[in-house]
DNA sequence: TACTGTGTTTAGTAATTACTAAACGTTCTA
DNA sequence: TAGAACGTTTAGTAATTACTAAACACAGTA
């Protein structure tokens, strides 16, 4: 028997769901991006609420975060007070904003805690067992290194005009 | 004034400890990882209790999902019936084992199904307005080929020797 | 066999996070 | 100016997750 098109649109938001709640974001915000995603034309709030079953309030502040990412736009027509919302449908232009966006967070202000360790222990202020400094200095400067190669990259991909699948290909091919 | 190295090695941790949580983790799960990164030698159980202020439970079963990720060793002495842990210094090779972990997980469960809903319509068993249908097919087949190649990209990731930061230059250079 | 030193499991609690319901602020219309 | 149609904020609740305390299992030793 064929599959009623609302319905497979629920069950790919249920998918979707999950793995938002998988990265760390709330499932509803899984949820309403989905929404948006599977919708020919931009959804007011109120249509997203009863395609999700969230309340005005939730979606309201959900779908802010979603905008601030890059993985939804706002927008709204003339002679109507509604909002509109519509999915960005280019992933790597998402990614490239959901980087940008974490390089102003929480997340930095812990790097940088990293950072600041490293230079104290390169301005020498660090007392203790000479070797076990040495040791320590060793591994936090590996680490600073390694979140250095991070940081480039993702400075790179936000940078980059389209990260399509060529270019992912052109990276394939270096890996291999 | 001189920082004592005990002192530093605190503030060290309790960065860590953000950083797992903004990455989902638990922020204990960073403070473990951060006392045995910092450790010259493979600490017992009980010693990472005694530096972290975490309950022996709470210690066993996150430094066991640690190893699962490959970001802890377990070792042992002989005579000596203590588990010894150590940390993994190399973090591309970490990168590569908690990729490999999460391709068995729920994450590759929700991707799974948005691979049926993509199936569904393409057997066209799906009932609905037909330019409907075809605008879904379209979206749910581009976000299938989003997840391919970052499927591709991190299967070749965990296939590599080594992606040291020679590797990564060499991607730099081509996403310029 | 009991006892000690390990790590694990379990059942419950604390802390955090996602969400709801409802008050609120604004802007437009009558 | 009142009322309606929006989106936002807030205060509280539900659900989830991280953690604790304590019982447990097992191995080695006296």
């Amino acid at each position: 028997m064929p599959t009623k098109l609302p319905q497979l649109k629920q069950d790919f938001t249920e998918g979707l769901s999950q793995i938002s709640r998988f990265w760390g974001f709330p499932k509803g915000m899984g949820a309403i991006f989905a929404v948006l995603y599977l919708s020919p034309t931009p959804l007011p709030l109120d249509e997203i609420v009863s395609q999700t079953g969230l309340t005005k309030g939730a979606v309201s502040t959900e779908v802010r975060t979603l905008a601030r990412m890059g993985l939804v736009h706002r927008s709204s027509k003339l002679g109507d007070r509604k909002d509109y919302y519509e999915a960005e449908s280019d992933f790597f232009k998402s990614i490239r904003s959901i980087l940008k966006e974490r390089q102003n967070s929480e997340f930095d202000r812990a790097i940088r805690s990293v950072r600041e360790t490293l230079e104290k222990l390169e301005a020498g202020t660090v007392s203790g067992d000479e070797a076990e400094v040495e040791f320590v200095y060793q591994r936090v400067k590996a680490l600073q290194e390694f979140f250095n190669a991070i940081d480039s990259l993702s400075s790179a991909v936000i940078k980059l005009e389209s990260l399509g699948l060529g270019n992912v290909q052109k990276i394939l091919s270096i890996l291999k």
